[in-house]
Parts: structure tokens; C-alpha cells; sequence
DNA sequence: TATTGTTATACTCTATAACTATA
DNA sequence: TATAGTTATAGAGTATAACAATA
């Protein structure tokens, strides 16, 4: 294979992402929870309990994205909002045992993309694993 | 490193694919086009000219989907529609010469990503682009 | 004044359903 | 009748700007 440059490398990257983006909006992992809201429950389990800002800067987003997604939550009791001991402004989210339970089945049930991935080769999905690990860098560093 | 499940591995794939997305958006690769219109861009680009349906079938989503991307590349001239030789329903979707400068232009000019690829080392960067194939197999095939 | 968070508003993207025109 | 495509409508997701409450 030829070289590739950086900058063919990241245009890939962007269209792959797009395409993947798309084709796992059309075989959602759970039908009750959206995507976004997913994202809020592994965040929520992997760091435990945060303030909505928090989870917004842990997400990658503007805080006023996760207001109607934390509303939902909670509407779902899959998360609660307990006072912030020492700042009124400021409230913590943390999930009920519903929504850890969930959170933990989601990954689970990944029906659709698991089978997928079923299919390929050892070497293959190691392939994947290291590059979501590489991805994680890119998007987590400022 | 501990195995690693296909459902657990499909997870991390979910989540680490949304919050690429999330950065991408954020740092957009040129402002004067967006994400979908780049996609359909870089399909005609590397596929030549087709029709609407085909467009949509390529991109991986619904007709009504690229309706409204068309009729803004064809506003903004990046893209002319011819009639089709024998069937009066298609259309031919073509790139006009600007279309295709800016299609090849795009993939020069991703700075932000392109830069943050720069920082990777060479072995990461070729596992990224053997991931970027694999997960092309994943999202093509039925 | 500065910070945390929400509400108001707008935009991108895509889906399903209904419709038009042509085959 | 069947197919290609558009329009109408709805929903998810996110942004900026304006606001409220608290520090």
C-alpha cells in the first residue's frame, strides 16, 4: 500500500465516520434510549457521579445539549439529581439502579453491529480495538 | 490486554464512533460545505456521475435523504443535473468543474484532524487506516 | 462580576408517508 | 401497477444567545 498522508488519512477518517455514523443510526442498539442518551449512561458508569457540566465537557459538548437528554433521564428514572453539597447552583447526576443495570446491558445487546463484528477475523478486531484506542486520543486530548 | 467480546467491542465502536463525530463537528472541514454535502461530493468524485437513487443507495441513506443536499450543491453550482438518455423519471447527477476543484480541495484541507493525525506515530497511523477498510466492510456490505 | 445551568431559537441531518410523473 | 424522485412533516442532536440563580 502506498503512503498515505496525514491529511488523505483524516479526509478516510471523516467519510468513515459519517458512513458508520449512519449505517449505526439505522440499527439502533436500543429502541427506548437514543444515542445521545447512551453515551450520558456510559459516561455516568465509567466516572460515576458529575454535574451536568462536567458530563457536558466529558461528552465533548455544549452544556446545553445535555439539558433535554438529562430531562429525559431522569423522566425515565434512569438518573437522579441530588444537591451539590456546597454550591446551590450546581446540581450532581448519578445513576439509579435502573440506569446502571441499563447501561450495563446496552453493551450487551449490541444485536446488529456484534454480529457484524462476529464475522471477522481475530486479527481484525484487534485491528478495531487498537484504533478505537487511538481515536479516544484524538478526540479526548484539548 | 484482557478478550474482548464482539457485543463489548460493538459498544466501544458506538461510542467511540458518536464522539468522533461530535469532534468532527465541532471542527468542521470547510464551512462552506457541510458534512453531507461533502459525503455526496466525494461519492461523485470517486464514482462518476448517477442518478439521485443511486446517490442515496452509495451514501447508505433514504431518497428523500439527498434531495434537499442536491438541491443545495446545484444552487451553489457544484453539481449540474443532466436528463437521463432513456428514462424521463432519472436524473444525472454530474460535478461541475468547481464541484470537482472543491471535492479535491476538501481532502487538503483538513486541517484540525489532519494536524491531530500528524502527532500519531506511523504504526498507529497504519492501524487507523486498515481500521478505516475494515469498518468500510462493516457499512457496505448488506 | 463571574459561573452554572436552563430556556428559546435555529440549523443540520435523516426518516416515513403521501404525492407526482413516468415506465 | 411499479418505479424514481420530490415534498410534507416529524424527530434527534447540537449550537449560540439570552436569561436566572448563585457564588
Amino acid at each position: 500500500m502506498p503512503e498515505t498522508t496525514a491529511a488523505e488519512l483524516a479526509g478516510l477518517l471523516r467519510l468513515g465516520v459519517l458512513r458508520l455514523n449512519r449505517a449505526l443510526r439505522a440499527n439502533p442498539a436500543d429502541a427506548a434510549v437514543t444515542a445521545a442518551a447512551r453515551a450520558a449512561l456510559a459516561t455516568l458508569a465509567q466516572h460515576g457521579p458529575m454535574s451536568p457540566g462536567e458530563l457536558a465537557r466529558r461528552e465533548g459538548v455544549r452544556p446545553p445539549a445535555v439539558s433535554p437528554v438529562l430531562a429525559t433521564l431522569e423522566r425515565q428514572q434512569l438518573v437522579r439529581r441530588l444537591p451539590h453539597p456546597t454550591d446551590r447552583r450546581q446540581s450532581i447526576i448519578e445513576l439509579t439502579g435502573t440506569g446502571a443495570e441499563l447501561s450495563a446491558e446496552i453493551r450487551a445487546r449490541e444485536a446488529w453491529l456484534a454480529s457484524r463484528i462476529r464475522g471477522l477475523s481475530d486479527r481484525d478486531r484487534r485491528t478495531l480495538l487498537r484504533a478505537l484506542q487511538i481515536v479516544e486520543r484524538l478526540t479526548s486530548s484539548p
